[in-house]
RNA sequence: GCGCUCGUAGCUCAGCCGGAUAGAGCAACUGCCUUCUAAGCAGUCGGUCGCAGGUUCAAGUCCUGCCGAGCGCACCA
């Protein structure tokens, strides 16, 4: 019995009680959503629910009378062996073994699938994230969105939404004129500009520009400017995009803000919010009456001079997606512009649209590093900055993934290089992978004993023996059934909540459960001794946990080895 | 000044849209390898959940105020 089932059995138990009378409740004021949860103690049962105590005021009965009905028609249920009334109100409910143990074979025939849902089936989603400046190198702020931003996608699709990642490139505007003429002082020896970019990444994408291109250095003012603004952006993007595959993080979309321009999207979106009455000019320049949807003041959309306006930019952009079948926006951006959330809400409410419906805005804290105790500093536009590529090189992919995507995103994150260079086991990545690598160890050895056959090991399980779920009754095989059994929640919720930081942890106490089931419990026969149904129970355990243990990473982007 | 986010063990962080004695890892200390990976397991130590009120049968979780940290308040991008 999974704990959505029990969930149900228990909602089917009120609605009975409910329809019999026996709790004075009107149908409306019945939860629709019945919680079951996993209690901290093993003294309360495997699972528990406080359902009593939250129906106990509508239905004028305290909340142990509630608890005595629920009590007696829970007891009925096939899979349930007791029930317990607990403290204020708790319903305690212990499962048969075999109720639990035909989890690890259903795990197993489920394979990648299991843990995926149709929660969310019926979303179509846009994910923006990292969206970076072509003009220098990711960063580590941009890192932790290509870990998180890239989970999140794989959470939600694994949650049957239906997602396309997309990477906005901010290459339009003045920026990019500055870029070009920091390249361009680079190459000719000149003094970059005080409004220019200092990276000590300029001077080598400088040489890098005139290397591919020997005639750039011939070329003059504007036109040498253009030309290494251009190169530049060309090359600078090229290696954006190789740093993030390198990295496991796909897109769907690199859309580019020029292309917006250029395709008069933005001058059609300002004529559409025009249309919707939110647009009015004022001292010269065309603004958008964002304040009438709770931002502080009007937003400019068209200068003075004539220019479009980031902003202008954004409108259209959003309006672009609307007009893509996109029904939830989603942004993930940098707490340094959090600022913007109003904005963007108000963007779309100026359109018509729900903002709470239409845009989500994920804000994540800046990530820290310290070295040797102390911060150092990330700047873009200073020296000594570090990149998503330092990053990747130091602690390598699965570490750096693995570590940024373990938060959540809103807590500001610290990360130690003296602990992540180490290569221990500081890293949880470690324990999590460790517990696949060992779980494939026994596995391997299975098959070396002969106790299972070669191949696809559900197979190779069936082909050795039938499957006694009740064997599995040990205290810490319930242990690991109970953890299995709580993934495609914690998958859903990770989904729903958009913060696939929870697989991560999940996993954690996942590898230590099994950590703790291998330490009490031995799988494979020793030496002369025969194999029981014994062996072949644990062994579809050990497989399930593995399933879940791979489909765990493969959400988070992080490989399993199968040895270490 | 206005606004947003964050304050949980010595450190880094969880805490499942209010639930039972607040958790994990690391650090410190103590045990466990002739047996499937000891990158593990068992145990000890460690917290007035920033502070003060409020709502509730029940508050780390929700509301208000205060304190502290970070960040935003452009016809910049």
């Amino acid at each position: 019995m999974t704990p959505a089932e029990l969930a149900d059995a228990v909602a089917l138990a009120v609605r009975d009680a409910v329809a019999a009378n026996e709790l004075p409740v009107e149908v409306g004021q019945v939860p629709l959503d019945i919680k079951v949860e996993r209690p901290r103690s093993k003294e309360h049962g495997d699972y528990a629910t406080s359902v009593a105590m939250i129906i106990s005021k509508s239905a004028g009965k305290n909340p142990r009378e509630v608890a005595e009905v629920l009590k007696a028609r829970l007891e009925k249920v096939a899979g349930i062996t007791a029930v317990d009334i607990a403290g204020p109100g708790f319903l305690n409910i212990t499962l048969e073994a075999g109720a639990q143990g035909v989890l690890a074979e259903n795990i197993l025939s489920a394979g990648e699938n299991y843990g995926h849902s149709q929660v969310l089936s019926h979303r179509i989603i846009n994910l923006e994230f990292i969206s970076a400046n072509p003009t220098g190198p990711l960063h580590l702020g941009h890192a932790r969105w290509a870990a998180v931003g890239d989970a999140l996608g794989r959470v939600l699709s694994a949650a049957g939404a239906k997602v396309t990642r997309e990477f906005y490139i901010n290459d339009a505007g003045v920026q990019m004129d500055r870029f070009g003429a920091s390249l361009q002082a680079a190459a000719t020896g000149q003094d970059i500009p005080e409004d220019g970019y200092h990276g000590a990444y300029i001077p080598t994408l400088a040489a890098q520009v005139v290397q591919e291109n020997p005639q750039i250095v011939n070329l003059e003012g504007s036109a040498q400017q253009t030309a290494f603004r251009d190169d530049g952006y060309r090359l600078q993007l090229k290696q954006q995009q190789e740093i993030l595959e390198q990295f496991g993080t796909v897109f769907d979309v690199w859309f580019s803000e020029t292309v917006l321009h250029a395709s008069g999207d933005v001058d059609a979106a300002i004529e559409t919010l025009r249309g919707q009455g939110h647009v009015f000019d004022k001292d010269g320049a065309v603004w958008l009456r964002t304040t009438e949807f709770g931002d502080d003041k009007d937003r400019v959309m068209v200068k003075g001079d004539g220019e479009k306006t980031y902003f202008a930019a954004d409108a259209a952009y959003y309006l672009n997606k609307r007009a893509r079948g996109f029904d939830q926006c989603m942004y993930m951006l940098g707490a340094d512009h959090h600022g913007y959330v109003q904005r963007l809400k108000a963007i779309a409410a100026c359109a018509g649209d729900d903002p709470k419906v239409n845009i989500e805005v994920l804000i994540g804290q800046l990530v820290k590093i310290v070295e040797d105790g102390k911060e150092m500093r990330l700047s873009k536009r200073a020296g000594n900055i570090i990149t998503l590529e330092d990053l990747v090189e130091w602690v390598g992919v699965d570490a750096a993934r693995y570590s940024l995507a373990r938060s959540s995103a809103d807590t500001p994150l610290t990360l130690d290089t003296k602990v992540l260079t180490a290569r221990t086991n500081d890293n949880p990545v470690f324990t999590v992978q460790y517990a696949h690598a060992r779980i494939s160890s026994v596995l391997r050895n299975a098959v070396e004993l002969e106790v299972i056959g070669e191949g696809e090991i559900a197979s190779a399980l069936q082909a050795a023996g039938p499957f006694d779920p009740a064997l599995l009754n040990h205290e810490r095989e319930g242990d690991l059934l109970g953890a299995l059994a709580e993934f495609p929640r914690v998958v859903a919720s990770a989904a729903e909540l958009f913060e696939p930081h929870r697989v991560a942890r999940y996993l954690e106490e996942l590898a230590g459960t099994y950590h703790r089931f291998y330490d009490a419990c031995r799988v494979l026969p020793h030496g002369d001794e025969e194999v029981t149904p014994l062996v072949l129970a644990r062994l579809r355990l050990c497989a399930a946990t593995r399933v879940v243990v791979a489909n765990g990473l493969q959400l988070l982007g992080v490989s399993a080895p199968e040895r270490m």
